[in-house]
DNA sequence: CTCCCGATAT
DNA sequence: ATATCAGGAG
């Protein structure tokens, strides 16, 4: 496992990568992004920004999606995939929306996550994309990342993954670090072909120098 | 654990 | 053809 130290050491060559992560899900206002972030659930920001805009064109409150029938709301995102559970579990949030909060979005994680189809990652990008609370959100690219360099150990669970890396930065870090784990997960340590021949950071990765020799003994 | 599920890269 | 995609619910 790498140490505090290593870790940091790790993501300020990442932050040289790409100094300007940043969300990637086209949005204008909290609700959008909640809105976004859900359907982004196991597929792209690239697909999920070619839907928006027209969905955010015809629905711009809570009011406006629990007013069509779910088939019509389910056809208006059929392309994003899942969308049966995704059209279902937008119309049960905008409903808890008014309900509950008056229309707007919560900014506490804790009640975010009560919102259908919201879970803990989903809860955190909202949180800390929207409303600038320090989160770290870990999805598969924040896991695979992690779990390659040795951030964390390769069994652990999300829940453990976002505990390990809580501690290994410091809390104003929190939210860019997280947008750059993404961005160096999306494009250079890609789940299929990762580009460890090119990699930064191959000195102090397991799983990088694990692969070349792989790779340079076959 | 399984199911949901279309688009895309390889 | 198959793996994977900013997961969550039952």
């Amino acid at each position: 496992m790498l140490t505090k130290k290593q870790t940091q050491e790790a993501l300020a060559v990442i932050a040289d990568m790409y100094p300007d992560a940043e969300c990637e899900l086209t949005h204008s206002n909290p609700f959008e992004l909640l809105i976004a972030v859900v359907l982004s659930a196991q597929c792209t920001d690239a697909l999920v920004n070619k839907v928006t805009p027209r969905l955010f064109a015809k629905y711009k409150t809570p009011e406006d999606y629990i007013a069509v029938p779910l088939e019509e709301l389910e056809q208006d995102i059929r392309s994003i995939g899942l969308y049966r559970n995704k059209a279902k579990n937008i119309k049960k949030l905008c409903q808890s929306l008014l309900e509950q909060y008056g229309g707007e979005v919560p900014q506490d994680r804790d009640e975010l996550v009560k919102l259908a189809g919201v879970g803990r990652k989903t809860a955190n990008v909202v949180a800390s994309v929207a409303f600038g609370v320090p989160a770290i959100a870990v999805d598969t690219h924040v896991e695979r990342v992690s779990k390659r360099l040795g951030i964390c150990r390769w069994k652990d669970n999300v829940t453990q993954v976002e505990q390990t890396l809580m501690k290994k930065i410091p809390m104003d870090e929190w939210s860019i670090s997280h947008h750059r784990l993404i961005f160096f997960g999306r494009y250079h340590c890609k789940a299929q072909n990762p580009q460890c021949d090119i990699c930064p950071l191959l000195d102090m990765c397991r799983e990088g120098k694990k692969r070349m020799r792989r790779r340079g003994s076959s």
